[in-house]
DNA sequence: CTTTATATACTCAATATGAGTATATTGCCG
DNA sequence: CGGCAATATACTCATATTGAGTATATAAAG
């Protein structure tokens, strides 16, 4: 196994593992990154494991010491930029996981966790949508639909731009990260794509990473998005026991958008997911919270069980 | 370029691509084989492709002469069997491709579509719960369980039959079919299984593939029936026109549970997929069909389109 | 001109959803 | 102490969705 999260030096042209670590502090979502955030953890997919998702799982535990509930595959990407030895392109296996606290002090020394929304300034709508968006944004990508070359091309872009950023008839939908990423990718407004030119601050075109890691890094983000819709996955980011409060600010955190807290509450009571400890924390202001946890039987998630925690408005 | 769908000689320990393609002939899923049904179809990932995606739509294209609509990604699997020269394990990257209609005749000679449900007969439940499941499958499972080595991993053991079979409260969930195949697997109810005893026959077990490809189809099956949930991805495997009844039985067909005519109809309306093309179909018997189409803003369903094609009762 | 088979329209109860109002319980501050 | 601010929690209500029917329309066949 390698060194850690540096860039391995071991292998040349072997296949990679690429790891998305998403841990809630602090009621915000936060990814594992090295190199000073502008990449996130890989290694060498090691020949000693014998199912990719136990290498992944072993490797992360080796590095972050934290037990990791939940992996999931991602997606498989080609860097055409490097070739092994025989001609073949260089792979990498994108994968998503579940860590219950970060804890900085655990890491080595190159790598830290991040808040996610510094790469995706664009996808933090829990105090509405960014007015830059608009003014800054926007522009750029109506001109990018009315240079089109021929019509059906335009109109192409213009539903899509559209169902990417929730314009005419259509809503935002948080899911859509990647497709917004890509959308942004090939218009140019990202400081990894050949076309950007430099015009836009960060603070708008998120953090660049190296590769196309903010792209694997995107696709996390739609895939956890889209899972929390209808998995309790986010009992792997939990701490053992939280009010509802907590639970809701950590979804709203991955979802980028605010929920109708009454509604919450409803539905998180007709749904058998929780159970009261009995247990009530003391606010700095304002009335206790109970504190709750997860069933057992949610805990032990080793299949899908149906059961939704939506994100409804 | 491979020469096609028979046993690659070209490579050695290069990375592979294993393609479910999937169409519906006569309202039937079906999927494409070689091997006189053993295999799936696959073939060496060759350099010259800079997306995965890409180099997979070429292949197919090259192979069934048939435009593939859809394409996606599905997993990629480790042959822990095989090694390349280096010492690392071949990987496979499997991807799910919906093609429109199922022309025998331009195949090559070792190519053939099958029925899917020849690989999974406990999945086909468009006439109730096929009554051997019961009689056959339950009384192994339930040996598992009872056999566990503790108390708690039997109460997981019970949990997760419950839930991949729809016993005790829960439902059949035809999304579930990966997990079925992976707990029949695991007991030793599939001939792929080293816990197979030979007892079953191919007519409850499926019939067996090579390698784990049968893992492979189980997985596209398992996101294909989840997908039809939510994206009208059945437009990739329809005619240009058809009836609603058609369009029913083509997704019954793939999530092998039956629907509610009158709700089915009533769902296509509220949803905006649809045009009809004012033309009717003559039956044999009965009054005759309105012919219908998918909108044009369906088709180049480039992006999700939030509208959903449900499988509901 | 009745039967059979299919397509299509409509009804109705139950549930889920989005949005809001009302009440309860705490600390704090004058 | 009494009121205010801030939060937790309960309840209401209109609307949409869903599951399950019944009713009607239109064809071929006898």
């Amino acid at each position: 196994m390698a060194s850690g999260f540096s860039v391995s030096d071991t292998i040349e042209g072997a296949t990679e593992v690429v790891a998305v670590l998403v841990a809630i502090t602090d009621l915000n979502a936060r990814v594992l990154t090295v190199e000073n955030g502008s990449m996130l953890p890989y290694g060498p997919l090691s020949p000693v494991h014998s199912s990719l998702q136990a290498g992944v799982r072993q490797w992360v535990k080796n590095q972050t010491r934290q037990p990791m509930g939940y992996v999931e595959q991602l997606y498989t990407f080609v860097d055409i930029l490097r070739t092994r030895a025989s001609g073949h392109p260089v792979l990498y296996v994108s994968y998503l996981g579940l860590v219950k606290e970060a804890e900085d002090s655990l890491l080595e020394t190159n790598a830290s966790w991040r808040n996610w929304y510094l790469y995706f300034p664009w996808e933090d709508h829990r105090d509405g949508r960014p007015e830059w968006i608009a003014r800054v944004f926007f522009p750029h990508l109506k001109k990018w639909v009315a240079f089109a070359e021929n019509e059906t091309v335009r109109q192409n872009r213009q539903r899509r731009l559209d169902l990417c950023w929730g314009l005419g008839e259509h809503e935002w939908i948080e899911d859509n990260a990647l497709y917004r990423y890509e959308l942004l990718y090939e218009v140019g407004l990202i400081p990894e794509s050949p076309l950007f030119d430099g015009s836009l601050s960060e603070a708008m075109t998120g953090k660049p990473m190296q590769h196309n890691h903010r792209r694997v890094l995107a696709t996390a983000m739609s895939r956890l998005r889209a899972k929390i819709r209808y998995r309790p996955v986010i009992s792997e980011l939990m701490a053992s026991e939280f009010t509802l409060l907590q639970l809701q600010k950590s979804i709203e955190s991955l979802a980028g958008v605010e929920l109708h807290k009454q509604n919450f509450r409803r539905l998180m009571q007709h749904q058998d997911l929780l159970e009261a400890t009995g247990q009530s924390v003391v606010q700095e202001r304002g009335r206790p919270a109970q504190l709750y946890r997860f069933k057992q039987t949610v805990l032990l998630e080793s299949l899908l069980s149906g059961s939704k925690l939506p994100v409804s408005k």
